[in-house]
DNA sequence: CTGTTAGCGCATTCAC
DNA sequence: GTGAATGCGCTAACAG
């Protein structure tokens, strides 16, 4: 830190107290006219600014919030990220925003560095949070502050959740391919995320009413135990590689749904390698609607999952949380088909 | 805030004096390992949580470094923004990253922000830094404290720049183009950021030496005055446009170089609607080496402008400035050219 | 080895 | 209107 002047700094050269120099800061009413001028000429030309971590001490309010997601490069999440950090931002809110990386032990390290820098609310983002492990680190850490979740569940008392109805909105896609005439139709997933899980149990939904049987469902998983590698370069060889397996597997197959665009990219890469024609022998559908699915070729049919609304209301639950108003424990939004060219 | 334990509350049930408890909790030596053993007990018992904010108070350290980007949408500046968060968080410093638009008047407010924080360093990113505005401000709010800029120019004496070379980058690829038999060249950008002005003059340069006469030159620029929306998505739109007005006003154009990979993509969009061949009609660069190049058809000729090595080396030079070893006051690093499907 | 004292920068009583 | 005193949670001398 360095040498800035202090309110005492000021105090003395206007010669007056500091507390009046502190009300002047604060814009508080009682004060004499030209004092108050002095003081403001002196805050000026030190370029006085007061320092929050002192403020916040006193006050006991750090106006810090805390912003978990797991790897800050997944485009739906920096969407996300930048729409709650200028949301908060504006309302005299400074945002500590991590990448957590997906193991348990790096989400409890960022728990506790939030906790050290007292922020006063957190959003976490994406349903990897939904988890048992993280669930504790929340329970023992951050109890007493109101948490919002984006895209997951969190039974507990402080937590409240949002999310976008994904298992009917696969189900949707898939209800949609069937009704082109698809029917031997894949699933694939990059790590076994509780957003993938739910994605995947519509997908079932939808193949099970449509008469297939539990053990006709083609169903892939990139890994059993969340993603290894978060980078977005590595969810494309992801995608080109589930679906490989998939063609080799069951080359008869007519449309793939992947749980994330990039995956699904991927699948196109690998498809046209292969010379199949999109969407004429194989329809491919992604989620999250990124820009990827619409430079891509041919432009990607997508399920489009909301995360701007979620956002949104993310940060505006959050703000009734501290300002004391109730708020739901839960919010759900629905999904839309974002149809192009590969459906 | 909220009510957690204080160092006081553990001396008290511990039977110790205060001093005591910060000294397990700092790890000093010289205390009896039965205090010390009984203190650490409840400082787990209750989860104890030192308070960033009082401890940054005495020791005048935050331990907080702030991290400036225009807009962290966009996708170079998401890799670069993960980059240094990691790195920094990793060496015990927090980060507070903001996004600060494009306005002088944002970005002003930022830096007041993470004064207000009393940042200990902090990390400029985007050309758009290095103009007289954000210097005034930075002259006057962080004279005092290490910065580094990615990718500009600002001469204070305790800022210093990291960037890659891309005036020389543009030159390399504008007489790629020239010896692959493309004279007829065109330059676009979205907006007049002093980068795209490097780039430019690495464009002018090469055509000049070609023989080009300037008034032969295919200069398009989006707009005059840096730019209105920095959404991924306008940035797209722009690169349509801007190639729109390029064929119309140039019909015979056969090589664009676009100031970023997504302007780029936006090209390919609008000659794929008019049916013109890339590469054989048109050649097509971009400039980043984002993965959008990497997924679009035919897959984008790009200049790498080393932004992860920009990043790291960012976060280095911080890190040495903030431990008070001497820095390089100019980095420069050199770019590549990726070839791929457009040239 | 441990406790006492003082102070980091600020806001808030309570007097005057 | 304004100032003096106090405390937010913590660390760093300085004593003992």
């Amino acid at each position: 830190m360095e040498n800035t002047k202090t309110i005492y700094d000021i105090a003395k050269e206007a010669g007056v107290s500091a507390s009046t120099v502190s009300r002047v800061v604060n814009d508080r009413p009682g004060i004499n006219e030209n004092t108050r001028r002095r003081v403001r000429e002196l805050l000026d030309k030190y370029n006085y600014s007061p320092n929050e971590a002192a403020r916040g001490l006193v006050n006991q309010s750090s106006r810090i919030i805390g912003i978990l997601i797991e790897d800050i490069r997944i485009s739906h999440h920096t969407e996300s990220a930048y729409i709650i950090e200028q949301e908060m931002t504006r309302l005299g809110y400074t945002c500590i925003t991590l990448s957590t990386g997906d193991s348990p032990e790096r989400k409890a390290e960022c728990i506790q560095i939030l906790t050290k820098r007292r922020v006063e609310g957190v959003i976490l983002m994406g349903s990897m949070f939904g988890t048992e492990a993280v669930k504790q680190s929340i329970a023992e850490h951050m109890a007493r502050i109101p948490v919002v979740i984006v895209n997951g569940l969190l039974s507990l008392p402080n937590v409240c959740c949002v999310l976008a109805d994904e298992e009917q909105g696969v189900k949707l896609c898939t209800e949609l391919l069937i009704r082109k005439g698809k029917r031997r139709l894949a699933f694939a997933c990059e790590a076994c995320t509780p957003s993938a899980a739910n994605k995947l149990s519509g997908f079932v939904s939808a193949m099970t009413q449509a008469g297939a049987g539990e053990d006709k469902l083609r169903i892939y998983k990139g890994c059993e135990t969340g993603s290894a590698d978060l980078a977005p370069e590595h969810t494309l060889l992801a995608g080109q590689e589930l679906t490989r397996r998939i063609l080799e597997e069951h080359p008869d197959t007519d449309g793939i749904i992947y749980a994330v665009d990039l995956l699904a990219i991927g699948g196109l890469r690998e498809l046209a390698r292969r010379e199949i024609a999109v969407p004429e022998q194989v329809s491919v559908i992604g989620i999250d609607n990124t820009l990827y699915g619409k430079i891509c070729t041919p432009p990607l049919t997508t399920l489009d999952n909301k995360l701007v609304d979620l956002s949104r209301t993310a940060s505006r639950l959050l703000l009734d949380a501290l300002e004391g108003r109730q708020t739901a424990r839960q919010t759900r939004i629905g999904t839309d088909i974002i149809e192009r060219g590969t459906t």
